[in-house]
DNA sequence: GCGACTTTGTGCATTTGTTCACAAGAGCGT
DNA sequence: ACGCTCTTGTGAACAAATGCACAAAGTCGC
C-alpha cells in the first residue's frame, strides 16, 4: 500500500478531468510509432502548457526521464490504470432516438475502455430492433442488465421531461454513475456520481464570448469619440 | 458605459460556464407560469449551491429584490443580455455523419438563441441531400455562407482525422468560435475559440470515480486485516 | 409607521488550481 | 570520470473559485 497507491486517492479534478486528453494525444503518438515524448511536446498535442502537463503527471508518479522524456507506452499504461481503465466498463444508453442511436453506434467506447452492454427504450415500436449487434430492450428489463455489485455506467439519452424519472430508474436499478445528455439538470442521490454534456451550454458559452469581442469593438469606438 | 457595462466585462469563466443552466431552470419555471424564484429554489433547480448562485448573479448586477428573490422574467431577461443571447447566432455543422445529422434535427437549437444556417459535408453522396429545410452543401460553398463581419459558431462532426482539417478551413473563412466534437484535439489560432464535447472523455471521468470508489472498498479491507 | 421576518449581496477566509523558475537527475561525448 | 546539455519534478508565489456568515434592504401584518 505503499506511497504510490496513496498517491492515487487524491488526484486533483481539474487534473483528472484533462487525463483523457492526454490518453487521446499519447494514443495518437502510439498509432504513428513514436516510442518517447517530451512534455513540451505533449502538452502541445493535448492543447495545454507543459507546466500543467508534467504538474498534473506528477500526480501519477514519477514515470519520466530527466533530459529524455516519457516512454509512450508506458505513460499510456500508467494514466489507463489511474483512470481505471485496465478493463472495460459495461455502459447501459437509455433512450434510442437520433442521439441515442447515433451514440449506439459510435465505434469509439470499445477502444476507450468502455463497452456498451444494453440499449433500452420505452417506445413499443423500437424495442426489438438491432443496432450492430444488440437488440433494443423495453425498460422493464432494466434490472436484468446491470449485475448487482458489479459498477456500471448509464447514460440517459431522452427528452429532458424524461431524463429525472430515467436517472431515478437507473440508481434504482444500482447504476452509480451517470452521463446525462438531456437538456435538464438532474438530481441524483449522494454517492451516484453525474456529468452532462450539452450542447446547448457550449454553444451559450461560445455566444458569450463572441458577444464580449464585439462588445470591446463597440467600446473602443466609444472611446475614440470620447 | 457605467459600472452596469463594466460589470460585463469581466464574468469569471466558471461563472459564465453557469450561467447556461441558470438560464435553463428559470425556463422551466416560466413554463410552469412560476412569477418569482428565491436564490436557494433556483440553485436547487440549477444543481448548484445558493450562495453559489448568488455570487454569480452578483456579477451581472443586483437584480433581485431582498427578502422576496428573483422575477423570473426579468432574470431570464438579464442572463440572456449578459450571454449575448439577444439575437439568434448562426451555426454551421460540417460532417454530416451519425452526430452532424442527429444535431441537425436536434430542436433545441432555435429557442436557445441559435440558428443553423448551413450543413456541410464533403462526401458527393451526402451533398443535396435534405435534412428540415436546409441541404447539404459541398465544402467549397464554406465561404458563401459565412458572412464576411458577421460572427458565426462552427461545429466540428467529422472523424477525428478531418477535424484540424476542417477547424482550419473554418478559421480560414472567418468563423471565430468553433465546437468541436471530434475525439482530438485541434489547434486554433489565437483569438478564435474553441470549445469541445467529448463522450470518451466524461465517460473516462466517471471510471475514475467508480474505481475510486472500489479502491476505497478494497483499502477498508485492507485495514481491518492489518 | 414599526417591528418581525425573509432573502439578497458581499467581505473575508479557505480551498483549489496555475504558473514560474530552477535544482536535481539522466544521458552522452570525450 | 567529468562536464555539458537536456528535461523532469516540485517548492513557492500567484490567481481563481468556493463557502461562510452576516449586515443591508426589502416585504408584510398590524
Ligand atoms: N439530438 C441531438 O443532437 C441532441 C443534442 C443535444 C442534446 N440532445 C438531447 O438529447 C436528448 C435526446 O435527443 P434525441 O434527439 O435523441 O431525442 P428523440 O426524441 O429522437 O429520442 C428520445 C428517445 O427517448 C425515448 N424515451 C422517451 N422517454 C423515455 C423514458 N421515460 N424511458 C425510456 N426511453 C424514453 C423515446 O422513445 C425516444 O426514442 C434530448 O433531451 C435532447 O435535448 C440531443
Ligand atoms: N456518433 C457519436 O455518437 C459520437 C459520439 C462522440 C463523438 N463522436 C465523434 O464525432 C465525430 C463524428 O461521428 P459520426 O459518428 O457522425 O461519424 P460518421 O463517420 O458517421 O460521419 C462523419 C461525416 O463527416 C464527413 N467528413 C469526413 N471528412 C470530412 C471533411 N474533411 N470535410 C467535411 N466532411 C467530412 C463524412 O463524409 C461523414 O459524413 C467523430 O469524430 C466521432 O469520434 C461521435
Amino acid at each position: 500500500m505503499s506511497v504510490d497507491q496513496a498517491a492515487k486517492r487524491d488526484i486533483p479534478d481539474a487534473t483528472v478531468a484533462r487525463l483523457p486528453g492526454y490518453l487521446r494525444a499519447l494514443g495518437q503518438l502510439t498509432a504513428q510509432d513514436v516510442l518517447s515524448v517530451s512534455s513540451e511536446e505533449l502538452a502541445y498535442s493535448a492543447g495545454v502548457s507543459s507546466a500543467k502537463l508534467r504538474k498534473d503527471l506528477s500526480h501519477l508518479g514519477s514515470y519520466g526521464v530527466r533530459g529524455v522524456g516519457y516512454d509512450v507506452a508506458h505513460l499510456t499504461y500508467q494514466i489507463s490504470r489511474a483512470l481505471g481503465l485496465t478493463h472495460d466498463w459495461p455502459v447501459i444508453i437509455v433512450g434510442m432516438g437520433n442521439l441515442g442511436r447515433a451514440l449506439a453506434s459510435y465505434g469509439g467506447f470499445a477502444t476507450k475502455g468502455f463497452k456498451v452492454v444494453a440499449l433500452l427504450d420505452r417506445d413499443p415500436q423500437l424495442v426489438g430492433d438491432r443496432l450492430d449487434d444488440l437488440t433494443i430492450q423495453p425498460m422493464d428489463e432494466l434490472a436484468d442488465v446491470v449485475t448487482p455489485g458489479e459498477a456500471c455506467i448509464g447514460v440517459v439519452a431522452t427528452p429532458a421531461a424524461s431524463a429525472q424519472d430515467v436517472a431515478d430508474l437507473l440508481v434504482t436499478a444500482g447504476v452509480s454513475s451517470i452521463l446525462n445528455f438531456a437538456a435538464t439538470a438532474i438530481q441524483v442521490p449522494e454517492g451516484v456520481h453525474m456529468r452532462k454534456v450539452d450542447l446547448s451550454t457550449e454553444l451559450q458559452i461560445l455566444a458569450f464570448h463572441e458577444q464580449q469581442r464585439s462588445g470591446a469593438v463597440s467600446d473602443e469606438l466609444l472611446e475614440e469619440i470620447g
